[in-house]
DNA sequence: TTTTTTCTGTTGCAAATGTCACATATTATG
DNA sequence: CATAATATGTGACATTTGCAACAGAAAAAA
């Protein structure tokens, strides 16, 4: 297992030094990226969290996938196209390692160092990313509202530690996140108090169960 | 990019070659791996189609993903616990490649053509698979059961370059995914018809817009 | 600080979706 | 072939969810 300060210690101190990769600082809010170009672009989120967001037609908000520290995103995971237009946002500052991916064989013209550790970094960090989405989407087929909160509720419990968290994400986010209406979602979480499975302290959810 | 021919061709040679590997054949129906031990299992389906399959407390029944030639699977890709039971499922006569992932540098004993091969491909299959768990997001985060059935012809549309295709799927494994009631997408089936967007004859879907 | 903006919490109502029940068609299987 | 099992198609009804509108709280900006 490869331990978070490793993978930022070496990409800190390398991605300088490669020609074929460029790092970059974004301010809250900012566009760190959109897929509609087809560059082969893939990124490395070394510091603080962003959402890829799609607007649809009807201007709906969904929150496609939400990246921490050391997630991957970028085109290149992108080949098939819909008609939607994605956006990824910083939510909070946000320094981005942005590489054109070919192949990890390919290493860049004075086959430097820096590739050979991303190509030896790249595979946990993909394996991850792929744990991510599968995750999203247990997330994404749950059937009602309610599983949804439950089984997001969860997660985090299960990541935390404990039955008792602070949400990381505002509940208007949430909503978007799991791809339900905010009010919808609001009252189905003072349903779940009145049931008495989850107590909520501002910010703060705790697990009633078990 | 990595012809089908050569991928299929370099593993039916080599998967024999190798003493960390297994190929095994499964009948329609038959259960070919469960995502609840965890023993880092790679699996990569050679030839066939499977469903990863979840049913639920109340007896739902999800498709969570749909597997065809060349997919990965395997519960590698599912580290964090879910209260899930997850069953990959063949659909058809499927032929599976099993592998325990260590890491791509592991090579086994005898550093074998085999390991080379396959940490060569590998990067490539693992990339397709990113790109499908996206684009099953983007299907999952469609609001409406309208949206998700216009997002999926279109999708397959795309891919068979025609506007008239036979579903790849029967309705009722469709409806389960696209995480919908099978009643219920019938009933948007038909109003889609009678929007004159699609036409239905059997198994075969026309898509009548632009 | 004050003002503005965004977020939270709540409701009635409309629309979408799920549930159940059933008839028919199609596909497996002995 | 006959029979069983599974899939398709439909409708009435219940439930869930989304939508719109608003008030108050909290956070951000001036």
């Amino acid at each position: 297992m490869i331990s978070d300060f490793n993978i930022n210690n070496f990409i800190y101190n390398f991605s300088n030094y490669c020609d074929k990769t460029q790092k970059k600082t974004f301010l809250k809010n900012e566009v760190i990226t959109t897929y509609i170009q087809k560059r082969n672009q893939l990124c490395i989120l070394l510091d603080g969290s962003a959402d890829l967001v799609r607007y649809d037609l009807n201007g709906n908000r969904t929150i496609v996938e939400h990246f921490s520290k050391n997630a991957l995103f970028g085109e290149v995971f992108y080949k098939i196209t819909t008609n939607n237009e994605l956006f990824v946002e910083a939510k909070s500052t946000c320094t981005v390692l942005f590489y054109i991916y070919d192949n990890i064989q390919n290493k860049c013209n004075r086959s430097c160092k820096f590739h050979n550790t991303l190509s030896e970094y790249l595979p946990e960090l993909i394996l991850n990313k792929i744990t991510d989405l599968n995750t999203r989407i247990e997330l994404l087929t749950q059937r009602t509202t309610r599983d949804k909160l439950l089984m997001y509720f969860s997660l985090i419990s299960t990541r935390k530690l404990s039955k008792s968290f602070e949400l990381p994400l505002s509940l208007t986010d949430l909503a978007d996140y799991l791809n339900v209406d905010r009010s919808a979602m609001m009252r189905e979480l003072k349903l779940l108090k009145e049931d008495k499975l989850v107590d909520k302290i501002g910010n703060r959810i705790i697990l009633l169960y078990e």
